[in-house]
DNA sequence: ATGTTAATTGAATCGCCGTTCAAAATAGTT
DNA sequence: AACTATTTTGAACGGCGATTCAATTAACAT
């Protein structure tokens, strides 16, 4: 007998954030993911039915992990506010260590959204409800402006974060991670206008 | 002779940008196209280089008249507020009449985006500027929060507008345009904490 | 050591489209 | 009404790259 010894899968996956942050899903060549991984073209095939199942594979992962964050978040004993900061900094927590990741999210995302199939929807439906979950709560206990539409809020902030964390991703320089997560939440809570008497 | 006849270049784009935001950029195929546009498959290359070129195309286009549009607010005799307001009108006038334009928007533009040529390149980060130059032009007169990050809010508003548009064109009854744009403006000037006293 | 079985390899395969181009069609010209 | 120049056509080509699989390698068992 054989055993499969290392962790290929795990070097194959990570080899294809990194491929397919840098070349997008469809420039991307099996060859030189292998490479990247440092294995054969052929093993690729070994740990995954084919090349579209890389890529769900990577974002049902990445959206379990961030269910599993904001869940917690959600149950925790925070005010609304406080939920709100929390979400939009574990979100970006989980792109900080890893660039590539957050381009792959941005860039690719759209391949599985069209069909709408694939464990990570139901996690990207979760969350947009949770959100709006949150946005309700805050309304309720009157520190949140009362006719917000919740939803509509969930998304306006989901694709800023997702801009900003593009263009962290393309520039870091330009665009600390630091900056990015306080400013967004000084303009969303607080808004561009000037209260002179705040 | 033989002259060209009819719109055959326009009827190609138009085609275009339903091929491609029905099946995505590499998912559209030319034969597809080409019945769209009701022209033979090699027609196509009578008008355009190649596939590629027809993305370009369509977002050169699409960013060219968003570029007179946005310099024609910036140049006009408005508030800062009103301007940041009128643009972001502006942004969805364009989409409001082709949900498909706004896929397309949404999903390809990355690819564009990726090598960093073509027109609608300058177009996009002249907006982005432009967007920067109205906030500090508002912080400057006052009306605008003192320590807003120009930059980070013209990015934040921008992706997610995006994302609306995403839904929107998606699900028109489920984000009809005229909410979508009272509730980003209310949220990006006024943020969304209450203030019982405001 | 030798055998057995599963893992690994990477060159070869094969289907899919973007692109081409020889033939056909047609608008204008004489 | 024949001719010319240009447009239009769509079947065929060719290259690329995802996928396959026969050969090879290496764990583990006996």
């Amino acid at each position: 007998m054989r055993r499969k010894t290392g962790d290929k899968e795990r070097r194959i996956a990570e080899a294809a954030v990194k491929v397919f942050a840098r070349d997008g899903f469809h420039g991307a060549k099996i060859t030189h993911i292998a490479k990247e991984a440092g294995v054969a073209t052929g093993s690729v095939y070994l740990y995954f039915h084919n090349k579209e199942s890389i890529l769900h594979h990577l974002f049902d992962r990445l959206w379990q992990e961030l269910h599993t964050a904001f869940a917690e978040v959600y149950r925790a004993d925070l005010s609304a506010r406080a939920k709100v900061e929390e979400i939009i900094d574990r979100l970006l927590d989980q792109f900080e260590k890893n660039p590539s990741l957050a381009l792959l999210f941005v860039n690719e995302q759209h391949l599985l959204l069209r069909d709408g199939t694939g464990e990570f929807m139901q996690y990207y439906v979760d969350f947009l409800q949770l959100g709006e979950r949150i946005v309700r709560e805050g309304m309720r206990s009157g520190v949140f402006h009362p006719d917000t539409d919740a939803r509509m809020f969930t998304n306006l902030v989901f694709g800023g974060v997702r801009q900003l964390l593009h263009q962290w991703a393309r520039a870091p320089r330009q665009f600390p991670l630091q900056s990015v997560r306080s400013e967004i939440k000084r303009i969303i809570l607080h808004g561009l206008l000037h209260r002179p008497s705040a």
